[in-house]
DNA sequence: ATACCAGTTGGAGCGCGCTCCAAGTCAAAC
DNA sequence: GTTTGACTTGGAGCGCGCTCCAACTGGTAT
């Protein structure tokens, strides 16, 4: 598979897979006889886990770091283990963040909601939702 | 409180302070006789908020229209409250994905920790995890 | 043979969200 | 009244993660 339908299946475009091999997210592609790249399933198995990593927060420079360890063969699994585990509990933790900012957007909702309906007394909005509570009107 | 207490209290530069004010994302702090500003507990409430809106990847942008339409007044509370809602059904989103992602993150540590106890076939790693699969070895 | 088009390279540019800087102002401390 | 230092402004610069570009090459189609 060259680049232009590697880069159909994987969504990026094919400078971004340029830049991706370049910077090293992604173990260097082959070449066909006219130096052209070409990629395997193998390289669209990476492209979707890459994904999952990136799409979950993780910088270009630790996964830089996960493809070298992965390059030096399976003596690095212990290594990679322990980042995916650090990993792992990070996003877990970005997950329990954000159910406590559901939290407060719905409490904020709910307010804003009784406000709306008229069952709420004029300033019960001065708790961080308008700006005209104290002094001069500040525009 | 000037923007040094400020900046200690919100845990943001006087720099971004300022930055923030100049592009919207704050309402323009008072001044006081010398032209400094002068933040009050309002403020503070508006930044908390305004770092859960932020912490949860609205865009400045969007965050500016807000801070706009509450300077609009309370007759703006139900375009808010719609963005509000909007918002809160992205992060609920997000975290569903998160959770998702656990899930492959958790399939993929237990192949590793399977193949670190050696209770795995050498070839349980072919799955996206080990380069030298097909072909030559790429480096 | 010629045209075409997908690919190659190195490097410049871009949008975002700051971050830093230079030059100037003002209130308080000495 | 001079120094200090926290502040003001507009604007330049930066790090990240792409994204685009110019100049070139090599296989395929006519």
């Amino acid at each position: 598979m060259r680049i232009g339908a590697f880069s159909r299946r994987t969504g990026l475009s094919a400078d971004t897979l340029r830049y991706y091999e370049r910077i090293g997210l992604v173990p260097r592609a082959g070449r066909d006889a006219g130096g052209r790249r070409d990629y395997g399933e193998d390289h669209l198995r990476w492209m979707e886990f890459l994904d999952v990593l990136k799409s979950t927060g993780m910088r270009i420079e630790e996964m830089r770091r996960y493809v070298a360890l992965r390059a030096d063969g399976p003596e690095t699994v212990p290594d990679r283990l322990a980042m995916l585990r650090t990993h792992r509990e990070r996003v877990a933790a970005e997950r329990a963040r954000l159910l406590e900012v559901e939290t407060v957007l719905d409490a904020k909702i709910a307010l804003f909601q009784s406000v709306t309906d008229g069952s709420a007394s004029p300033n019960a909005l001065t708790c961080a939702s308008t700006t005209s509570g104290h002094k001069e009107s500040r525009t």
